[in-house]
DNA sequence: TACTTATGGATTGTTGACAATCGTTGGTAG
DNA sequence: CTACCAACGATTGTCAACAATCCATAAGTA
């Protein structure tokens, strides 16, 4: 299930194990609530328990993995509720990063984020409602405006934790009907109020587009019952 | 300088060295940008270097600490931008869980909110400028506040990672003159707006707090030069 | 004198073995 | 048949020794 390279050059064993043990929890290649072992992974990947550990405890500062001492990690399981809170903290977040970046963002950086915009629209065509929304490119747009904050506090807290969750659970919201439109319009909004170095107005769109985002999440949830964690095995 | 007790029935040595050397960071008894050296640690402690180990990669997961492969770890050291951002994170945060508060705190909670208001108008009284605005008990409001939001993600981002390096760079700009006052009266109307159950306008207050401490520091910073860390030796 | 280059020391990275703890299975008494 | 208790197995927590890496010092050469 997970591989087992640690590709390349990489710093430390730790490290290593750190960066592959992340991509295969938030891809969904070990699913949510299962229960992982230093030994099954330790052998997995061929190094000892000590650099494993040291990698556990980074996922678990970064709320992957939820440990209770002496009995072992779990990969975790976000129940509704907590799904939705993630919303209400990236509205906050993204909404700052937004004005943040209306104001620090150079104009190569906008024209970039204009680029990435058009390609969007192009591939968001072909396949229509599909795969703009929800696949990697669409958190591209998210990122180069979270970077163009120029905060790194911001930018650490939003993708090297935040983001994480968020992608883990992504999958499973597939596309609304839509939504995908909606939220390329609302993409070219806020570009062109960041241009406009508008700070204040594009905090408030990006905010209404995530609070957006997360009624509609709340929906889908209410009609589809509630079954958001899977419980499960151990690997 | 850092006391070796690992006191009481804490669950496993390396989740008590975390505590103990995040606390001496967060108390400056370690000076930022210190190195420190895993030897030290080890016979201070008078634990292994293996749970040693995992305590520092959960430092470094909190951004407390900052390691360089093969190199060793150094007590982060902020410098005046990177301080400025941890407001604008805050500002963000915090004005959000605010929001969150006024739409979900208890009446009971709101009451004891207002106990400790009263608790610190008295004891500023008596000690005039000095230690309200930056002792402990500052953060008291704003601590209450925060799990007043019921968002566990929003709690931890906060209290669990910003606030301890808030902390660390609290001590520094002691007090400007009128300050305190000043910030009595805004944390009295937040309160006042949370109890009306008026979102909206407590997210607004909270931001305007904050931001107002963000300028008090930029202002105190430019005049007194920029020297906020202060590079320095190996423990 | 200035620059490169070995070499020694110290520190970090990693491993495998040992100890402590927990969950479970089997047995026994009520 | 159920409930409680004890011993076993498995997994996590901890330690001490070994290997790899980096830094500083000092020697050697242009």
């Amino acid at each position: 299930m997970i591989e087992a390279t640690l590709d390349g050059p990489t710093q430390t064993l730790s490290d290593g194990a750190f960066e592959r043990i992340q991509a295969a929890i938030v891809k969904g290649e070990i699913a949510p609530g299962t229960r992982i072992s230093e030994q099954y992974l330790s052998t997995t990947f061929g190094i000892g328990r000590g650099p494993l550990r040291e990698a556990i405890r980074r996922l678990e500062g970064r709320r992957l993995v939820v440990r209770i001492p002496h009995a072992g990690v779990r990969v975790v399981s976000l129940d509704y509720a907590e799904l939705i809170e993630l919303y209400h903290v990236r509205e906050a977040l993204e909404g700052m990063a937004c004005r943040l970046a209306a104001q620090n963002m150079t104009e190569d950086e906008i024209a970039a984020l204009r680029d990435v915009l058009a390609m969007h629209e192009q591939h968001s065509g072909l396949k229509a409602n599909k795969s703009y929304y929800q696949q990697e490119g669409d958190l591209d747009i998210h990122y180069l405006i979270v970077q163009g904050s120029k905060n790194r506090t911001l930018s650490h807290m939003l993708c090297d934790e935040l983001y994480q969750l968020v992608r883990m659970y992504r999958y499973r919201f597939s596309t609304t009907p839509k939504r995908p439109k909606q939220a390329f319009a609302e993409h070219h909004n806020i570009i062109q109020a960041i241009a406009d170095r508008d700070g204040e107005l594009a905090e408030m769109l990006m905010r209404r587009h995530i609070s957006a985002s997360r009624r509609n999440i709340e929906r889908r949830l209410q009609e589809q019952g509630d079954a958001v964690t899977s419980q499960g095995g151990t690997v």
